[in-house]
DNA sequence: TGATATATAGACCAATCGGTCTATATATTA
DNA sequence: TAATATATAGACCGATTGGTCTATATATCA
């Protein structure tokens, strides 16, 4: 997973996949393959991984607030620096492959439903507890939420995080909450 | 450019180029050096396209609120159906390359720059004219739309863009303008 | 210890990669 | 029309691609 994640798909030849999997050629055929079911399960792996964290940070018995701001700060943390240059397996794949490859397609799509789902149940749970400022509309806030983390990771890739990361995130939850 | 675009450096091959461009071998390399050098010249055009919009839609004589709404209504345009499908070169280059290539890396991240300068411009004069909400800091909103644009340009990868776009964009705006 | 199953290293494969070069055709100019 | 410059097609190059296969070594088990 390590080795698509840090230089994408088309750029990742076998060599790298060996050295990073320590098999030989003929046992990572065996196990997994070729090389494009290899960087399915690597992507289904990110994929489970983001979504047991987002589990936990915006669970329902939290706080809203809290689990929003949580899970924000997840985002900033990881886009920060070094871990932020390295960027992100879902947002790399989805303008790598996802135009051509179906079943890439299909993973990073309904990945995203289920994020944009879980962060509008959240804010509707901190709408409900009438946390959320006035006119603010859950499934629109969680639309806004998600482009701007997504874009995050896209600007994270070029721009050494400045300072001002936490503070953008602060502001623009600040604008939803009351 | 167009074959950039829509396959992504790697995914893109001599001979692709060669029917884009309809030039020989001989004469492409005569014409442009090497593949690395022919994808600089496209991203350059790409960046050069991208700012001459910008310096229109942005224009500071125009009533800012209006231009930073034609700004978005571009970008609503663009991340729509099947303009949104075939992605935009700078996120993808961002994501494909910018971590490896610093010629690549230095492009991407003075647009990124300007892009922030120039909606930061345009906030700072709708603030001015006192259009803006109250708190509503122009720079750190300016990094909050960007962001937001960027990722709108990853989920319309995948996402056949809703009708809710151009609605979820109206919802950002109207969070920071009174 | 001897027989059997498993994993290893790495030779090997055709196809394709980016890039060069030459012989031919096409303009251009005198 | 003849001489010259330019662009073409495409053969060709070594390197690398993803993928297969075999001979050898290493465990496992009786």
């Amino acid at each position: 997973m390590d080795v698509f994640w840090s230089r994408g798909y088309h750029a990742t030849a076998l060599p790298d996949l060996l050295r990073a999997t320590k098999l030989s050629r003929g046992s990572l055929y065996a196990a997994f393959g070729d090389k494009h079911s290899l960087f399915l399960r690597s992507l289904d792996r990110y994929i489970a991984d983001a979504m047991t964290r987002m589990d936990i940070e915006l669970d329902p018995r939290r706080e809203p607030v809290d689990a929003l701001r949580a899970y924000l700060a997840g985002y900033v943390e990881r886009t920060s620096g070094a871990n932020g240059r390295r960027g992100c397996l879902l947002v790399a794949t989805a303008m790598e492959l996802a135009g051509q490859d179906a079943e890439v397609n299909r993973r990073i799509a309904s990945f995203f439903k289920a994020m944009e789902a879980m962060v509008a149940d959240a804010l509707s749970r901190a709408k409900a507890a009438g946390k959320l400022a006035e006119g603010v509309e859950p499934a629109s806030a969680a639309r806004i939420l998600i482009c701007f983390l997504w874009g995050l990771r896209v600007v994270a890739k070029t721009a050494p995080t400045p300072i001002t990361l936490q503070a953008t995130v602060d502001a623009l939850l600040g604008r939803f909450i009351r």
